[in-house]
DNA sequence: CCTTGTTATATTGTATACAAATATAATCCG
DNA sequence: CGGATTATATTTGTATACAATATAACAAGG
């Protein structure tokens, strides 16, 4: 992507993620040039994207606010992200091939050095468990399932309550994770699939318990 | 929408899928204006759109070109169309009141005469079975699958071939939306779901029959 | 005091001018 | 003549100014 509206993307993306933005908060263009160090045009661009993401959002009368997903679209969105990345797991059992296998051994590995620390590690652990995903994807060879599925995996989702896993749950995802190593060295799509898909649902599971817990706070 | 980005994205995708367009075909953002009639800055807005709809694709020097897909790729495209159609419609299964079935009827009503013509009206008869899908969809109540699925409807595949299509076809897919009705009547989601997936299925196979024979010519 | 109509203000949408990047053409050297 | 290299032209990217539209503030009439 260009520069400067990559910037603003990335800018925008992260203000997002931050503790000064708050669901169904509203925006303008212009504060986020602001924020984003860049004018109106490429920011616009930037918008346009997270529009599509669906981290923003634009009322009828065309005002930009932040997100704010009901408890029904989140389990809608677990959900078709459930189905696609099976999907895509049953793809990349065909395809994949020894050196992409390395590689998903060698990041499991460190996805499992930032679980068995004391404190477990969340952004090194959140990090490898996006590469892995990430090249599983890009082995299913789908240039429509990688347009699609980035607008479900929604990381603010993920990042806001990955501190609240517990170790056992990242403990039973390292698992998650060697078992559909298995499945793509016996190359069987069927159970790429049904591994992936109970993976997103204890993730959604995971979720749904961690968010109750906060409400309560 | 905007008045002008509406206009433009309008323009460039039926001028996508005109005759004076060609999978590959190099395009400026200026030619585009032109085509438009209006400026290059919603010009761009649309291009944006289109990308994301897989329309128009940008090299990896952002030169703008026509979608070109494969076979692989079109076969793709409809398996993640049909699952996510399938899902869809079982969501619709259980979330359809009485109006909007009827509203299915009359649309099958009016696609069915559009096939009851000496010669069928395929113009009609596709804006029928758009508006049918897109009922269907507006019932499941899903902003997400609203989203994802447009970018994988791809008129441009269905109108290259509809006319191709035989009679028996277009019975068939009449056929089809009457048992969808039948599956909503009875809020049988597993049923709609069936039904929606062997229908697109089916759209499938009659495609890739389509585009074989003229590949013959 | 509420409602409605009007004016002022803020925000988004578009066009244009210019800067940066890229491809094409021309030139030079081997 | 071929291949690299510079120069030119084309195309995309960005900023800014202005137009259109929506919201908010406020005044007048009921």
């Amino acid at each position: 992507m260009s520069r400067a509206s990559d910037i603003a993307y990335k800018k925008i993306h992260s203000f997002i993620l931050s503790e000064d933005a708050y669901p169904g908060m509203q925006l303008t263009e212009e504060q986020l040039a602001e924020i984003s160090g860049v004018s109106r045009t490429p920011v616009r661009d930037a918008v346009q994207r997270l529009e599509n993401e669906m981290l923003l959002v634009r009322s009828a009368s065309k005002r930009l606010s932040i997100a704010d997903w009901s408890d029904d679209e989140i389990d809608e969105m677990f959900t078709l992200r459930g189905m696609l990345e099976s999907h895509a797991a049953e793809r990349a059992a065909q395809k994949m091939d020894a050196g992409s296998l390395d590689q998903l051994r060698k990041i499991n590995e460190a996805l499992t050095n930032a679980v068995d620390q004391p404190t477990p590690d969340i952004a090194t652990f959140l990090d490898a468990n996006r590469q892995f995903h990430d090249l599983i994807l890009a082995c299913a060879q789908s240039p429509r399932l990688s347009k699609l599925l980035p607008a479900l995996v929604e990381q603010p989702v993920v990042r806001r309550t990955a501190n609240q896993y517990s170790r056992e749950d990242l403990m039973q995802s390292r698992a998650d994770h060697e078992e559909l190593i298995a499945a793509f060295t016996a190359k069987d799509q069927n159970w790429a699939a049904a591994v992936m898909t109970s993976h997103i649902r204890r993730a959604f599971h995971s979720f749904s318990v961690a968010t109750q817990g906060s409400a309560k706070d």
